[in-house]
DNA sequence: CGGTTACTTGATGCGTGTCAATGTTAGTGG
DNA sequence: CCACTAACATTGACACGCATCAAGTAACCG
């Protein structure tokens, strides 16, 4: 029960806080049926070439996805926090390009592709809203896009720890300096395309720069303003204003 | 009038091609408003920072998607071929969070935002395609993330060739061994996180192994299951096979 | 308490960037 | 038709960022 109310509400609280919606389409949301299951760290929720059924609300924990490479390299495309849908494409992608996995213990709830579509199908103000949130997703990639091409690696690893502080912070998930960011370095490495040994030494000297620090699941921000302009980070591409009425 | 119709023909040849629309679907479509314009190479057709009006319908030529960064350097995100509508994102995020440009001589049909918020309000079945459409956008978008951060540079070129090759087949624009890819050796490395001398270097090497040659604007493949298999290249993110009805 | 996982540090080498010089091609005007 | 130019492409020399290999430390956990 305590879960169920849980999940319903974080997508309520999302769809609510977007946009306004009428008293029908917020029903609408209520009423969609959805499995809610805690999985344990490290699994994957669903894996590329899979043609799932439903998609997968993240209550709490973080979700990240990734593709493996041949030679077993792994390069992970996103993360995601509480209250995102990460394979929200899969609603017109039947078949997956790539695999979703827990990296915490995750609590997540499941909605049928049917009742989504159905949803979406009739309420057009709904589907503007989850149609904006993927379309925000490959914004995030755009800006990983450029990171990887076209900046150092000490960039990289700061532009990324400066978009989770902002996105965590969004959330209510982040204090004034820091936030929990439970993720090793080897991950971080296959996000930001470096090897986990070169992530050491990153971290190393953003912290002897008086930048950040990173230790213990912990991230501390030293000198914002600092760590904004080494990485050229512009929090414009995360389009968190909220859309006009 | 000449480009009226084959601006129209593009845009209901790729809905009706897609998915069965109803005749009122289609008749909604074909009332869409729309401007015509030939642009010449190199320009911007949007800017990074703009809050456009209209989404941009390439009706024929090639058009790019890119970000600056401080110093000068370039990221290209994208390539758009004919028939497609780069910043269809425009219509949910109101500031673009990049620029695009034209990279060759382009012809280009602009929608009113207005029109077409209002069709994808009124007609669930257009919408679902149009989102459709971005959400291949963001598995490009992944799959140069994979590129950019786990594959080297050879690979990488070799990569967006058969994508390339992929797209414009799957558009009628290439051969069965060469398609025209207008395109210079610096674009190419903005493209994929390169040094335009290395792509110089790249091109040699893939030349010399017999595998493309890419020389005055043509790509000649000479031996694609090597391109493919050096590149690890497998079509599937395109998704390119039409979604059951 | 032994084994596992995560992290750190140093040594070495490769891949790619950068700089500089040269070659090639297409376009332009006399 | 040729001289001139500008843009694009090629090649070599050198430097540097990061990968990789190897060894060691620290924390956790059954």
């Amino acid at each position: 029960m305590e879960s169920s109310i849980a999940a319903h509400e974080r997508l309520v609280t999302k769809l609510e806080s977007d946009s306004r919606l009428s008293d029908e389409d917020r029903e609408a949301v209520r009423q969609l049926p959805f499995t809610v299951k805690d999985l344990p760290r490290g699994v994957d929720i669903v894996r590329d070439g899979d043609r799932p059924a439903e998609c997968c609300l993240v209550v709490s924990g973080l979700v990240c996805r990734y593709k493996l490479l041949l030679g077993g390299k792994r390069q992970i495309l996103s993360f995601h926090l509480a209250g995102e849908i990460p394979d929200l494409q899969s609603l017109f992608l039947k078949r997956m390009d790539h695999s979703l996995a827990a990296i915490t213990p995750v609590r997540a709830a499941f909605i049928p592709h049917a009742a989504l579509r159905a949803l979406v199908g009739s309420r057009p103000s709904v589907a503007a809203i989850l149609w904006r949130e993927t379309l925000i997703d490959a914004a995030i990639f755009r800006e990983w896009i450029v990171g990887l091409g076209r900046r150092t690696a000490m960039q990289r690893v700061a532009h990324l720890l400066c978009e989770l502080a902002v996105r965590f912070r969004a959330v209510g998930l982040a204090g004034d300096h820091h936030y929990t960011l439970p993720v090793t370095q080897s991950e971080l490495g296959d996000a930001v395309g470096i090897s986990n040994i070169h992530v050491s030494r990153v971290l190393r000297d953003l912290r002897d720069a008086g930048l950040v620090l990173v230790s213990g699941g912990t991230v501390t921000t030293l000198n914002w303003d600092g760590l904004v302009e080494l990485s050229e980070f512009d929090p414009d591409y995360l389009h968190l204003t909220r859309p006009e009425p």
